[in-house]
DNA sequence: GTAAACCTTAACGTTAACTTTAAGTCAATA
DNA sequence: TATTGACTTAAAGTTAACGTTAAGGTTTAC
């Protein structure tokens, strides 16, 4: 079984001109073609797109991902490479991630900061908004 | 006490260029001068540049990041949309992690089927850095 | 058999977020 | 006094990651 491109856009949500756009840029090489030149992707390009997809979607660079799947083509020689990159970038997304808690937790912050400024200022002004979600709440 | 823009951007690690430009899209308006035109950043600016990078740190864009500022700008009337602009934003914050977390364990999955492939691969093969690293490990 | 809905390439356009450049002002120092 | 170095502005340039358009070939539905 193998897929068109527009199945594979439906697949993956990327569209049509992305794919082609991975593919020129070195991301998803040896996709077969139909006698007429039209790309039929195989199981095995969905799996690739699947990791690229999560590299990319972590933030790592589509010229980073191109040399990570340039050494995969190279075979078993440069599966150490390859095991070194996935972990360095393993590294850098849980980096992101502690920032993004901490962050978390600032706007968090802010939220109850505003709750209770907007309370007060409601109180004293007569929000009506406010006292409409008030009074649905309690009807 | 207030602070020049280097000191700034000592401070905050974002450029001097990057601030000026912050302030020409409306991120930090009413940011004080000397006589002479030289910005003097108060306590109180380098509150908001907090709130602003922490912002923009978790995917806010810096067209959204302005009209959480002109809100803020209009004063207490605007503390519901705020407090709705950065509750919406935290949802979008959690949603992000949720992601990241799911790729990272594809990546950690990755990283185990690689380092598994890689030892098989240097059994066969003979691998010197890998011995050497094993090798130095033992020693 | 022809029109609609797909596919192809090449090349140019867009957007966000900077980054650099050019040209000038100002304060302190050798 | 002149030059150094940090500041200022406006404007043009850069980068990544797409997105759009033009011009055409192919497949499928009626």
């Amino acid at each position: 079984m193998n897929y068109t491109i527009k199945q594979v856009s439906e697949k993956t949500h990327l569209k049509p001109h992305v794919l082609r756009y991975y593919e020129r840029e070195g991301l998803l090489p040896l996709v077969c073609r139909s006698e007429s030149g039209i790309r039929r992707y195989t199981e095995d390009d969905l799996e690739w797109l699947g990791l690229i997809c999560c590299l990319k979607n972590t933030g790592m660079a589509i010229r980073q991902i191109k040399e990570f799947v340039e050494l995969s083509m190279q075979g078993g020689e440069t599966l150490r490479q390859r095991c070194d990159m996935l972990a360095e970038h393993k590294k850098e997304v849980e980096a992101q991630m502690e920032e993004m808690q901490k962050y978390l937790r600032k706007v968090e912050h802010k939220i109850e900061y505003f709750t209770e400024q907007y309370q007060r200022y409601a109180a004293d002004h007569g929000d009506m908004a406010f006292k409409e979600a008030v009074i649905s709440k309690n009807a």
